[in-house]
Formats: C-alpha cells, sequence, structure tokens
DNA sequence: AGTGGCTATATTGTCGACATTATGAGAAAA
DNA sequence: TTTTCTCATAATGTCGACAATATAGCCACT
C-alpha cells in the first residue's frame, strides 16, 4: 500500500480517497456506474461532496464523465495499458534525469541504502519487494526531480491508474530480481550525475515492464 | 487564439472557460485572490459552479487551491517555466515519437500541406505564424499521438499555461523562421516514419524553444 | 509599547430542494 | 410486427441557506 502522506482535511477529500481506494481495488468494479445519490446514501455525506470526489476522479483518468448523463469508472484496455506506459515511459524517464541533476547526495544516499535494504529482503525469500519496493523506488525518483507538475500527474493521477491494471489484472508476479538490477543501475547512473543514462536507463526499465505485462495479458 | 473545439454544454463549462480565459490573459492578475462569492455575482451564476470551475482550474495548475482558505491565482516564476518546459519537452517528445508510429498518410500530408501555407504567410510578411500557427502545429502532433493522457495533460493542462507565460511576459516575438524549420524537419521526420528522430528533434525544438524565452525573461 | 488571547466577520465547506436533461416504457400509427 | 411519438421517471445540474473554519481587529495584561 501507498504510505499516504497525503491527509484528509475536508469531507470531500476523505469521499475522494475512499472512492479512489474502492476503484483501485476493483471493490467498484471497473465500468460500473457511479450514481451521485446512491454514494452519497452509502457514503453518508452530501451529494455536493460526492460530486466533487467524482471530479477528481475525472482528472485522473479513473472514471470518465458525461454531461447530463453521468461517470462511469474507466474501462481497462489492452490499448489503455499501452498508452499508459508510454506516458509514463517519457515522465519517469525525464523524472531520473532531472533527479540525476536535483537530487542531494543525502537523498541519494537514503535511495541506495532503501535498494540495500530491498535486496536483503528479496535474498531471504520475502516477496516483499514486488509492490511496496517498487512503489517507493520509482516515487524517490519522481519527487527527486523536484519538479512539481511531474510530481503531481504521477503520484496523484497515473499510478493509482497502473496499480489498478496491477491489482485488477492480476499482477503480483515475478521480475523481482530483474526489476531490482534495473533500479540499481538507474541509482547508480543518478549517484554519478549521468543524466543522460539515468533517462535511458529508466525508460528501459519501464518498457520492460510494459512489455512483461502485457506478455502476461495476453497469456491470460 | 486557440480554435476550441471543446463547447461549453453546461453552466459550469462556460464559467471554467471564461474564467480560465481571463486567467490566462492577465484580466485577473496573477496572483490575485479567487472569491468564490464575488465571481458567483460577477458571472450570474451560483457559489456551486464557481466552485466547479474553479476545482477544474486548479487541476490545470493555473489556480492553487487551500482548504478552508481559498484560491489564488498561480504566481509565475522563471522556476515555473523552467519546470513547465521540463514537461513539455518529455512529453512532446513522446508524442513526436507516436506521431511518427501513428499518424496516417493523409494526416501527415495534411500538416505538410499546413506547413506550406504557413511559409507563404511568413515570406508574405506577416507575423501570423508565432502564435496560430506555432499552437496549430504543436496541437496536430499531440493528437496524432492517439494517446489519451498526453492530449488530455498537453492540450487540457500545460498548454494554456504556456500561454500564460506568453501573453503576460510579453512573449510575442521573433523565433518565427528558425521556428519554422525546427518544424519542417520534425515533419519530414514523421513523414519517414523515423520515431527516433521525430522524438530528438521535438525535444531539441521545445530545449531551445525554452532557452529563448529564458534569455527574453532575464533582459527584461 | 509589545504580546497574548478573544471576539467579530467574512470566506469556504456542506446540505437539501428545485430545475433541467436524458432515457426507457408504452401507446398509436404504418 | 415494426416504428415513432409521447410521457413518466430518474438522474444530473443549479441554486440559496446554514455550518464550520480562518483571519483580522481589538482588548486586556505584562
Amino acid at each position: 500500500m501507498t504510505l499516504n502522506n497525503e491527509q484528509a482535511i475536508t469531507s470531500a477529500d476523505k469521499t475522494f480517497y475512499q472512492l479512489r481506494n474502492d476503484i483501485v481495488e476493483g471493490i467498484i468494479p471497473s465500468g460500473c456506474k457511479l450514481s451521485e445519490t446512491e454514494l452519497s446514501t452509502k457514503y453518508e455525506v452530501s451529494r455536493a461532496v460526492v460530486r466533487e470526489a467524482i471530479n477528481r476522479l475525472a482528472t485522473c483518468h479513473l472514471v470518465e464523465r458525461k454531461a447530463n448523463v453521468g461517470a462511469r469508472v474507466v474501462a481497462l484496455s489492452p490499448e489503455g495499458l499501452v498508452q499508459l506506459y508510454q506516458v509514463r515511459e517519457a515522465l519517469e524517464g525525464m523524472a531520473a534525469r532531472l533527479a540525476a541533476r536535483y537530487m542531494s547526495d543525502e537523498e541519494i544516499a537514503a535511495m541506495q541504502g532503501l535498494l540495500d535494504s530491498h535486496f536483503n529482503k528479496v535474498k531471504g525469500g520475502e516477496s516483499y519487494y514486488q509492490e511496496a519496493g517498487d512503489v517507493d523506488f520509482h516515487y524517490r525518483i519522481v519527487t527527486g526531480s523536484k519538479n512539481s507538475h511531474l510530481i503531481s500527474v504521477l503520484i496523484d493521477g497515473l499510478y493509482h491508474l497502473v496499480r489498478m491494471y496491477r491489482v485488477q489484472l492480476g499482477m503480483a508476479g515475478p521480475r523481482v530480481t530483474t526489476a531490482f538490477d534495473e533500479h540499481r543501475h538507474i541509482v547508480n547512473a543518478i549517484a554519478n550525475r549521468d543524466e543522460e543514462l539515468a533517462e535511458i536507463l529508466m525508460r528501459r526499465h519501464i518498457l520492460y515492464s510494459k512489455n512483461n505485462i502485457e506478455k502476461k495479458l495476453n497469456h491470460a
């Protein structure tokens, strides 16, 4: 689970987070219609706050809204997944480049320490790594870019969609050790302040990741 | 002016477009506070629709909102401009790559025709090209990527911020002919289905554009 | 005079009711 | 039987009022 430093202060925030979680986890299934009145009774809040929550979900591309008709949970498709990873490749590639430029030495050291601890857990046989570790790694790179647009588009937007695909298409799977090595190489490039290499490696990393998921998707 | 195929159907849409335009054009100055009650009387709509419009503006990064405090028009800064162009470089580079892959021959031919007509106008001494022409060109590349995420992030989001910087920092300026040549080379790469080159050229094009604006900004 | 806390006020957050639009069922006509 | 029109219904869009919160000003106290 993503460790949320985003805390709900208003009632609409809370409803938004709950709804988002329910959608990502598949509790509200893909393609399902979101009735404002229904949700307002279910979550025990006014229709106005449900409306605001749905609007925010729409900007995350987790639901699609049509005027005077309503909102539906986004439909998952192979094409959608491909498009998602195309954008991730561009955005996270740039994030890695900027991380190599702007991350402080302390941040880089902390990230190397993170990878070390992951390595021990993987070596110890824990499958913990796959989800939380991967999320944590990419999260640090993105925030390390110090670019508010990159941060908001990826962390507030695309990552939830990525998680939705992973959860609902049952991507718990492997690619642990190979992904780990790729992470290592990326961090090394960042530590060497090699922007060009950091970007290339990150793009390859995401491309491999996409191919892996696509392969699984076609076999299922 | 951007030719809007986005048409307002609901009242909130109209208010959103009006507000967005007023902000981009500087009619509502940068840093200005947006009072919901005040705007609701000004635009003669309910506070609820103003609220929704402001929320949408927040997702475009045109205003910043704080809970229980309100929304302010975003402040323009050199750092903000740099970050904006960093994201543009990543996103539009990928868009050019995908355009080379997915655009139909007819679309490419139409784009070449567009450049020809621009060339005639530039040769004829019209300064028309700078704004509308540039917008049109980039618009076609992005839509040519057929990637809904790229399209929405760039066209619904970043481009308005770009325009806001251009308008408010008085970037009417030159770079017409050189930018035109760069456009030509990009279209040629796309026509040759050379994804790699299309992306590289687009990234360079945006990098140059950024440097040009930064230079002006420092001189002013 | 400066600082701390309190109150008044204005703004945002939330709510329920009304207006408007889309959609499906059913009747009438071909 | 099929098609089209009408109308009922249920949803979204919009509104004004109330509740909760932040901010500024004022007063007391040191």
